[in-house]
DNA sequence: GTGGTCTAGACCACC
DNA sequence: GTGGTCTAGACCACG
């Protein structure tokens, strides 16, 4: 479910939190189930416990999830958090629009590639 | 017309690097011009030559300007750079674009608010 | 009567040791009146018996309650205990005050502000 | 100027934290000057850099300062980060009010408490 | 020198 | 068993 790449110059916390981002997001991993605890996925993923440590509270900062001691930690994402997430989604586009017009694209070729690359993924 | 931010996160040499790429992708910077030297650099923005260098070797590898043994580092920017830093982008926003789709957005929402942002940047 | 929140950071015991605190303080549980068995509460809230006992522990330590072997536990709420809290509650605004005063808020905002929650809370 | 009490049941990083939020919002610590290093003030307070590291991460994060690979970390407090912490200074005091009330304190007497605490502070 | 990441291994509180 | 804190010591990127 999570695979570090180690040629990756992201910090090892980083990819763990993205793909776990991901996989909440899509709903692949359902509110309240309970994620694997911080040590077996540092075992699972041969890593130190430190390091899944590091993400999990990263998570439980950006709202994705809750650990609760003794008990373990569970996905808390909800429509609200969708409504966060959706404004920084946004913000992050503005830059690459205008990374775009610094790129001498025209409107129309730019939501047509937007357009286009949407569909791609659908078809996939 | 180099500003270094120290409150930005990213290291100093990364900084330089993306201003002079946006300067010569834009156009400022005139193809076969010459650069400030690295000492020159240096003291005007009163940080170490050795991050000048730094980002010079790197804006060489990346093709956006030659050095010149004993006479200074020269723009190099033509037609073909600009096709790759579209490339580079496209697979930028194919990213964004596949988050998107994660975050339930539709491809009328999204293109639609591209345009938006588009034109906004239009007016400044 | 009592409700535990999961998603609350704080552990489970300290969560019911508040929620009786406020139950007795308030006069919902009349003096000398008997609490739930450790047991029952336990499966009521279907968390571990050793959970309750751990708060119910506390709570007779602090003096809210007290148990008889073989019987059970009771509330012992008297005015003394309530003096106590306020002690206990005008050393926490103290440190608030303090912080108040660090953020250069004036006597004034800050007394115009409490009553004004205090109004507040009064309509509710 | 950080004291370190290891009989407080709170993690030393959080006790850092605290420190360095009250000598920021103070002024004591002015802006845009330098921290201490992480390997400084951990040797200075015989604690593990990673100690402080966290400690400094956490206050970053919050707005206090920033770090800057290669440099150090610098106070970056600022009257838009007052307002803020004002904001939050607002919310925790409401849920003292309400414990006022529960513990049967009149909004005279919690105001006046209040009042007088805001001046003996003031004499010291 | 600086901050930041990671490992190995320990201990604590909680359930 | 769980999450969370801390230590000791290593390595990297940056200036």
């Amino acid at each position: 479910m999570i695979i570090i790449d180690y040629k990756d110059r992201r910090p090892i916390y980083e990819q763990i939190i993205e793909r776990f981002q991901e996989l909440i997001v899509k709903g692949v991993l359902k509110p309240d189930s309970q994620l694997p605890s911080v040590r077996n996925l540092a075992m699972e993923l041969s890593i130190n416990p430190n390091t899944i440590q590091k993400a999990y509270a990263e998570l439980e900062r950006q709202g994705y999830l809750y650990s609760v001691k003794g008990r373990g930690s569970f996905v808390s994402f909800n429509d609200n958090l969708l409504q966060v997430k959706r404004e920084q989604f946004k913000e992050e586009l503005g830059k690459l629009v205008r990374k775009a017009r610094d790129l001498k694209l025209s409107k129309e070729e730019l939501t047509a590639y937007v357009a286009d690359c949407y569909e791609r993924e659908d078809v996939k």
